[in-house]
DNA sequence: CTGATGACGGTGC
DNA sequence: GGCACCGCCATCA
């Protein structure tokens, strides 16, 4: 997918996508970063780490590829992530992993694309 | 303008 | 499957 909005920042179009997944479900970094198009996993990584605390954004529900919530560099917000998570019947194994084929967010609808501007990536080759 | 600062993920052992 | 490399770049002071 390619953002057709030009001029939003890129961290507000990532916000954006965030913001359509819903309770119960996660997102991988890499997954986000594929919808807006444009961007890398560690880029939405970047804008995660650069929300502030009273945020509208559920930042919460992105998690790496491997299915854990990210260590942090400082603090122990990946154990509040853990646990905000939990409290919306996400369940992590032993390894501290979720099941993406039980509680993984196929993706935003095809209305929200179409309303946000967004249109099919262009076939490869 | 310059430099510091980060919540990743693909690849190759 | 796990682990170590390494490329990566928008923001902000």
């Amino acid at each position: 997918m390619r953002p057709l909005l030009k001029n939003t920042p890129i961290y507000e179009q990532i916000y954006a996508v965030v913001r359509q997944i819903p309770p119960g479900q996660v997102a991988t970094y890499g997954q986000v970063a594929a919808i807006v198009g444009g961007c890398t996993a560690r880029m939405v990584g970047y804008a995660m780490a650069a929300l502030p605390y009273d945020t509208d954004v559920p930042w919460q529900r992105v998690i790496n590829r491997q299915g854990k919530v990210s260590p942090r560099s400082s603090g122990h917000g990946s154990a509040v992530q853990r646990q905000i998570l939990e409290a919306e019947g996400i369940r992590f194994d032993r390894q501290g992993r979720v099941d993406f084929e039980q509680v993984g967010w196929p993706g935003p609808d095809w209305a929200w694309l179409e309303r946000h501007g967004f249109h099919p990536m262009p076939p490869l080759i």
